[in-house]
DNA sequence: CACACGTGGAC
DNA sequence: TGTCCAAGTGT
């Protein structure tokens, strides 16, 4: 039987022990033949991971992963690509602004660093897109270095350990200084993952899995019978809803009109369909007078902080129509659905759904 | 500190 | 259908 406060070191051996045994596979991960043999992870291959799986799962992040390290294999060849590429090839994956300042660290490390990451905590915080997660994320998966990670999982996993009852994001420090005392200097990597694995695979928010946890017999929340409502939260505020209007204009070739939204704010820097802002109640703006048809039907989207309710309208695109400073006419060819952010790509399926066929 | 910032899966 | 949630960061 483990005691939680006099024995540190036995939790961490505990835990790390569960995570040799589950061999949880993932591309940017090192097997157990590499870690015996010495070999770290590449530092491109891991800040990658970990910028994606900012507020995402594993099970999303995977094949977007798998396409981004096939396409830029090193740092150097991200810095080195198109925006307008990184972005497409990051649509539907949201939270975009990450897939900016992916870019802009990439092209920082290509060019000022030579191609290579920095190996600390704090030269990586320094970088766009890597707040203190990352940074140690990075610090300690591929430089082994003893920094602790705190992620959504760590703080639920620390909150039920100590049963701490004061809500989050408050709790937050409380719940870092515990987790900082059971980070090891031995494979913290390793340690860094295993707990996260834990928080993902049994110590779950809903039904935790207590009896088969490798850290049930100190868990002081398993104890008292308050894991499941572990950790507290202060309550959310709720969505309200937006309405929009977006306008498809196709020409009699079949090429589009769409339009790169600015850097900052909602879908920053992605492709989207011309129109007025959303709000209340959205003043029409067509891109072009034309006879503009109503669809009919609505695209309905939830982002993380209100609903969306666009009118999508349709019209041919003129011949010659001279497109605006932010407008681009993508041709029939070079147009992928899947380039296009959800809400954007919701719209565009509402107006193929009702084409009869042909094309 | 509070808020903006996406998406899709689970229940 | 609605709510919660996932390996957070920037402002």
């Amino acid at each position: 039987m483990r005691d939680l406060n006099a024995d540190p070191g036995g939790l961490s051996r505990d835990i790390l022990d569960w995570y040799d045994r589950q061999a949880r596979d993932m591309p940017w991960r090192t097997g157990p033949a590499d870690r015996a043999a010495g070999v770290r992870p590449d530092p491109y291959r891991v800040w990658l991971s970990e910028v994606m799986l900012q507020q995402t799962t594993v099970a999303a992040v995977t094949d977007y992963f798998q396409r981004f390290t096939a396409r830029w294999p090193r740092v150097e060849d991200l810095a080195a690509a198109e925006d307008a590429d990184v972005m497409a090839e990051w649509a539907g994956l949201g939270y975009y602004a990450r897939a900016r300042n992916l870019l802009k660290c990439a092209r920082v490390v290509a060019q000022e660093l030579d191609g290579t990451f920095p190996d600390s905590y704090e030269a990586l915080l320094k970088l766009p897109g890597i707040g203190p997660y990352t940074a140690a994320a990075i610090a300690s998966i591929a430089f082994d270095r003893p920094e602790t990670v705190l992620d959504g999982n760590v703080e639920r996993v620390m909150a039920r350990l100590h049963d701490i009852h004061e809500p989050l994001p408050g709790s937050k420090p409380l719940l870092k200084d515990r987790a900082a005392e059971l980070t090891p200097e031995v494979r913290p990597g390793c340690y860094a993952q295993a707990v996260m694995d834990l928080g993902a695979t049994i110590c779950t928010p809903k039904s935790p899995a207590c009896g088969i946890c490798p850290w049930r017999e100190p868990c002081a929340a398993r104890i008292a019978g308050t894991a499941p409502e572990l950790p507290k939260k202060t309550p959310k505020k709720a969505k309200p809803t937006r309405h929009g209007i977006v306008y498809l204009a196709r020409s009699s070739a079949g090429d589009w009109l769409l339009e790169r939204r600015p850097d900052k704010g909602l879908l920053g820097g992605m492709l989207g369909w011309p129109g007025p802002e959303w709000g209340e109640s959205p003043q029409p703006a067509p891109p072009f007078d034309a006879d503009w048809q109503d669809l009919g039907a609505e695209v309905r989207h939830t982002f993380t902080h209100f609903h969306l309710i666009l009118r999508v309208m349709v019209a041919e695109l003129p011949e010659g129509f001279a497109p605006a400073e932010q407008q681009e006419i993508i041709t029939r060819h070079a147009f992928r659905p899947s380039d296009l952010p959800t809400a954007m790509r919701k719209a565009f399926d509402l107006w193929r759904g009702g084409q009869t066929g042909g094309d």
